[in-house]
DNA sequence: TTGAAAGCGCTAACAT
DNA sequence: ATGTTAGCGCTTTCAA
């Protein structure tokens, strides 16, 4: 007989021995309310007078508690599965970025699962192989995230998606951005306060999101200084050494050539280094470099590169733990909070540029 | 009255409704023991007859049993918390590091955490701040993974440690690494039969164990060779560009300069091709420049490098793997297994060498 | 060597 | 608006 019956006696709520980590009974206990009260309050639900939520926010910080998350896995609210799709070549990019999710995956108690991404698979098999690995939620970066059909299949496959260093704002999406326009800018006006008039500029290959912003910033600045714009000192690269080099070799090639070069990102800024130290050009003595990302490459050569810092670990851990919310948000059937949060770049200044050398001005 | 007396009846053992997730409770049945063999078999626990245990791992593979980990979590065998300590500067080492930990860590089953490590901080207010953080295994790399004091400082403190990349066998934790003279002696064997015989090589600094290790490598190559060993060849760097170039424009500039040079990271290879640029030299025609890690700048500077590639990733997958093995072998107080895998290198062969061109041969 | 009972801390479903 | 009950899937303790 596989059937029986027991007794089992409640006593009275068992208090804590100290020491160890309070629970929500705890709490309860605490508040003067039941755990199912305190379990309303964590998790955001509508429905608990003010009073006794108060009660419970008190109890809950003088007791310094923190939700069991294992139990609430098990308990039903389901894990938190979060994957962060990535195809980004960037090591540099990759790694602040996966310190960054992982921190904010451990804060708000996500998992976090890496998955590399083939551009040329088509998004309903990618969507398959997301849904097999119990993935709720998916964070996207560069190139991706800024394709908003994929995004919108994405979601409508019933992802949350939140997006990291965006250049768009794209409906139902969470995401996490600078505003490239602006740092390009920003770096345009740098060389133009340091007395530079002809700035070479190597933009990106235009189906990156990105290349159009940075264009426009540089060229806002250089209107603004009252510089008439020439073609000639705008060459398009497509973020590769490779082109970097293609593109400076044309620049210090010109008849009147740049004093200053601003290149999109670093490896291209890193090429055009090489380049001007091919034709014994000092830099930046005879000519400025500047870049873009601040990624590894920037402080490994030499001279290190004035360049654009993007905060990715932090634009990351906003990310992930914005789409975690969304995740739970949906899970718990709450309102969903579209958030578009915007950050500040940095305009880090190492030894690449220099006022224009006299004999150039 | 808070009191209360309940009763349960228990209903015949619950069969499965389909699709769902298989619990021990499933296994237990097809095999027709109770759910405590099934946990004491896959807990690895001593004391169950061989028999039964075939007939549990039958059901297991059958069903595609996976152990609820929340449940486990909370029943108590405690969550086992990694924690991988970094203080390694390489962007590229860090991401493959922390992709193939990642991944190593979902297999198991672990959580992950990432704290950035001071070097001058004292071993001891470390050991306080990870036992803060409830860590109880420690993945190390290089530089402080060969540190045998640090070590040994860390195993006392009670943490299972397991060792990325590390040059030593050490007492009491597991390590993962490849043969850093056998690379070595790759490479240089390997420009050898291209044909060269004046062979610079740039090394690292002797602070660090690689580049003892790396020297025997190239020494040894030579010596099989024949050729006499020639000091003005050997320059040592610091693993940073500025170094490499500094080092290479000593070997470039040498009256019989070599034909090849070999220098112990990507970093200075990376600059030994910009000072031979720099003095018009075509690489790989007028010298061939190879590195070692295969790190982001190998591919990103033209021309890519051939380089010996570390498989961090899988090394930083296995670590974690072998180090949440050892956490809960530990809690279940089960035999402890000191475990060293050796895993191959790869010489990955791309633009910068060739054979020697016949002027300088 | 094996199994039954009793929770771990939480939440979903159901009262009230 | 709040509380009560039952149980998530596992392991621990204890009994057989």
């Amino acid at each position: 007989m596989k059937g029986s019956v027991t007794e089992i006696t409640i006593a009275k709520r068992k208090s804590r021995r100290g020491g160890e980590r309070p629970t929500i009974a705890d709490v309860a206990l605490r508040a003067g309310v039941s755990p199912m009260t305190v379990s309303r309050v964590i998790n955001g639900e509508t429905g608990v007078v003010a009073r006794k939520r108060d009660l419970v926010q008190n109890a809950i910080s003088e007791l310094g508690y923190v939700p069991n998350s294992a139990a609430r896995t098990l308990a039903g609210s389901g894990l938190c599965r979060l994957v962060l799709l990535h195809d980004n070549p960037s090591a540099g990019f990759m790694s602040a970025l996966l310190m960054g999710s992982l921190e904010g995956a451990h804060q708000v108690d996500a998992q976090l699962q890496v998955e590399p991404m083939d551009p040329t698979e088509p998004i309903n098999v990618l969507c398959a192989r997301l849904k097999w690995s119990q993935a709720n939620g998916l964070l996207l970066t560069a190139p991706i995230c800024d394709d908003a059909s994929v995004v919108a299949g994405l979601v409508e496959s019933g992802f949350a998606v939140s997006r990291i260093a965006s250049t768009q704002k794209l409906p139902d999406s969470h995401d996490v951005f600078i505003d490239d326009e602006a740092a390009s800018y920003a770096m345009t006006k740098h060389l133009l306060t340091l007395g530079h008039r002809r700035i070479g500029f190597i933009q990106g290959p235009a189906n990156q999101a990105v290349s159009a912003l940075r264009a426009a910033g540089y060229a806002r600045a250089m209107d603004e200084a009252g510089i008439q714009s020439d073609q000639a000192l705008i060459v398009i690269g497509d973020f590769t050494y490779r082109s970097g080099m293609t593109a400076a070799d044309a620049l210090l090639g010109l008849e009147q050539p740049p004093t200053a070069i601003f290149a999109c990102n670093d490896d291209m800024a890193a090429a055009a280094i090489a380049a001007a130290h091919r034709r014994r050009l000092d830099v930046p003595q005879d000519v400025s470099v500047c870049g873009f990302d601040d990624t590894a490459i920037a402080t490994t050569i030499w001279p290190e590169i004035t360049t654009i810092r993007q905060p990715v670990a932090e634009m990351a851990r906003l990310a992930t733990i914005a789409l975690a919310e969304a995740v739970r948000a949906r899970n718990s059937r709450l309102p969903q909070i579209e958030a578009h949060q915007h950050l500040a770049f940095q305009l880090i200044r190492r030894a690449s540029d220099a006022p224009p050398s006299s004999s150039s001005a």
